[in-house]
DNA sequence: CATATAAATGTAATCGATTACATTTAGCGG
DNA sequence: CCGCTAAATGTAATCGATTACATTTATATG
């Protein structure tokens, strides 16, 4: 292991505005407008500060520019969970359309936790984030929408539409009809359901989406084929499965409101030795990546990943823009996938 | 959908901390000094001043400490792709990390492109961030090693052993030694290997480990069984597996550098009509949670995922708290899981 | 070439905190 | 109640940028 601690390189030695404008011989207003491309420098002029801001290896201090123009160039985005792949492409989205006008995306993991959401927040009120996106429950948002009314965010996926911020998601309640339409349309009248958390809106929706469509179809429903698991884990869709399967008068069809959940219930599936979907179908929710890998493949609702964080940039871009325009919700459409699991 | 644009609550004019002096009917040196709980405030004194404090609602600007202290508590974090459920796992470690001594995390995704990371840097140098972990390949980190020498950074996963910064990581070549042995000991003499781009240390140590353990079973290496994918998508895992199955004296077992190839793998030979593992056995690389999901369940090396996260961000914030002391490197144990698919 | 005018550059206040140092106040013994 | 020391509090410089306003310099015009 090579011992070496290498000498301060000159790019380290902090180097200031002032220290640039002693080098070219100007002022430190001169030095300012070079660095923000201001009109109004001579050429020769510019030229001396750039060969000394290249001398000396500058680079702008943003916190001092930040404390004074007051704008950070960051976007806060607060995830439930960073490491379901959900996400992670709503993130991807949400970093494309912020490093293209400029800003860093501080990515942070709540848990889903009020507590942790809130201590978020402040990064906000401090300043040092410009605006923020919020992926967390409804129910999370609007406890803690009265503190934070004024200031700028945007709701992306989760929203509670008493809480009057910018948001985009997609119409859940529909995209439930039509898994389970599609269930329906291949002949079953069993279907479960594996709904998440209700604290989340999506859950709600999806679950509504479902009654209704089986109640339209005048079918009824079994309070035992409703299970309601507390993560989105593969293992917590397993679990339920089994308790549902377990069951007299078991589905013949699953419907879980999301991918990993739906993986789960293969999982649960292939340990009871049942066939999908001879035996039983399987619909899950979101078409991330690996659903297509599955055997037999997942048949899902896709939602647009991407686009739904690339929205929630351009919403949140808008109001930091113009905090006093009007606050759109915007609904992206969604997919069925048909693959082979239903 | 309500129209209500809230009145501004007191909570948003930015109260500063003179604000909250003349409040309290004191200087802001009391102020500051009741903020950072330093000693030699009276009782009353101190009452006075957090009453304000809630009176106002002052939430203390952190610009403008972190210009006067020059450190921001922000930890940049560099990934390759967020996405990656490998990468997610060690985030997660760091944030554990970093929350417990009172930092944010800055997650950046990189693509593994060294001008990203070069912009990230920057974040350090403007004192955006106090220090950073950089996940990309060492090549990369390599190309700008001269000129963040002097910078307060550590390399998880990847390092490149020339570039004198403190890393944690695993020892690849005994891993992948003891991925190729396992296949050995059940039979297999015709192995096929998966490696991704050259660019990442992983990815040559690992051959370097696969090449060597033939090499000492006194076994063949066929080139024709060496293929290098240029991502970690489960399609790059596919379609490797797909050229290498073609060629004549085709391989008997396959070992993929990362889960996510094998994942793909899978996927090919379950195209191909192939017997997982009677056929071929497969065996992956990371333990990412949804390899025990998959039919049969994937063999694999397990890296500490959580851990290495955990002790990265603990080595850099040795080093912020002590910038001379010398450099570690630490290696984490691996673990081979046993499943079904070798 | 003088002068009006526009363009370039400089000066200094400012953002909101921290902190060295100065000053005031409290506590205590005599 | 005085004076002394120690503790509490205040004053003002500072971090590194931006920017309104003042000043200097260049260009154009008669």
């Amino acid at each position: 292991m090579p011992p070496a601690v290498p000498g301060h390189s000159p790019a380290d030695a902090a180097v200031s505005i002032s220290a640039v404008a002693a080098h070219a011989g100007v002022s430190v207003a001169t030095v300012s407008r070079v660095m923000n491309e201001q009109a109004g420098v001579r050429a020769p002029t510019r030229d001396k500060v750039l060969a000394s801001v290249a001398a000396l290896g500058y680079r702008m201090n943003h916190l001092a520019r930040s404390l004074r123009t007051a704008e950070s160039r960051m976007l806060l985005t607060m995830v439930p969970d960073v490491g379901n792949p959900f996400y992670a492409q709503i993130v991807r989205g949400i970093d494309t359309v912020a490093r293209e006008h400029g800003y860093f995306v501080l990515l942070c993991d709540t848990g889903a936790d009020a507590g942790r959401e809130r201590s978020y927040f402040d990064l906000l009120r401090m300043h040092r984030a410009d605006g923020a996106i919020c992926l967390d429950p409804d129910t999370v948002q609007h406890a803690l929408s009265h503190e934070s009314a004024s200031l700028p965010w945007v709701a992306c996926c989760e929203f509670d539409p008493a809480v009057a911020v910018p948001y985009v998601g997609i119409d859940n309640h529909r995209a439930a009809s039509d898994a389970v339409a599609h269930l329906l349309s291949r002949g079953h009248t069993r279907i479960g359901l594996i709904n998440s958390d209700e604290r989340y809106l999506y859950a709600r929706q999806r679950q509504q989406g479902y009654l209704d469509t089986l109640a339209a179809a005048g079918l009824p429903v079994r309070p035992q084929w409703v299970h309601t698991v507390q993560s989105l884990d593969y293992e917590a869709g397993t679990a339920a499965t089994l308790r549902m399967m377990a069951q007299p008068d078991a589905p013949t069809a699953i419907f879980a409101v999301s991918d990993t959940l739906a993986i789960g219930v293969l999982s649960a599936l292939r340990q009871l030795k049942k066939r999908v979907p001879e035996d039983v179908a399987v619909i899950g929710f979101d078409d991330i990546a690996i659903a297509a890998q599955m055997a037999p493949g997942l048949t899902t609702i896709a939602q647009p990943m991407r686009e739904l964080g690339e929205t929630a940039a351009r919403l949140l871009l808008q109001r930091l823009a113009d905090p006093a325009a009007s606050v759109p919700g915007v609904l992206l459409q969604h997919r069925l996938i048909l693959r082979g699991s239903a």
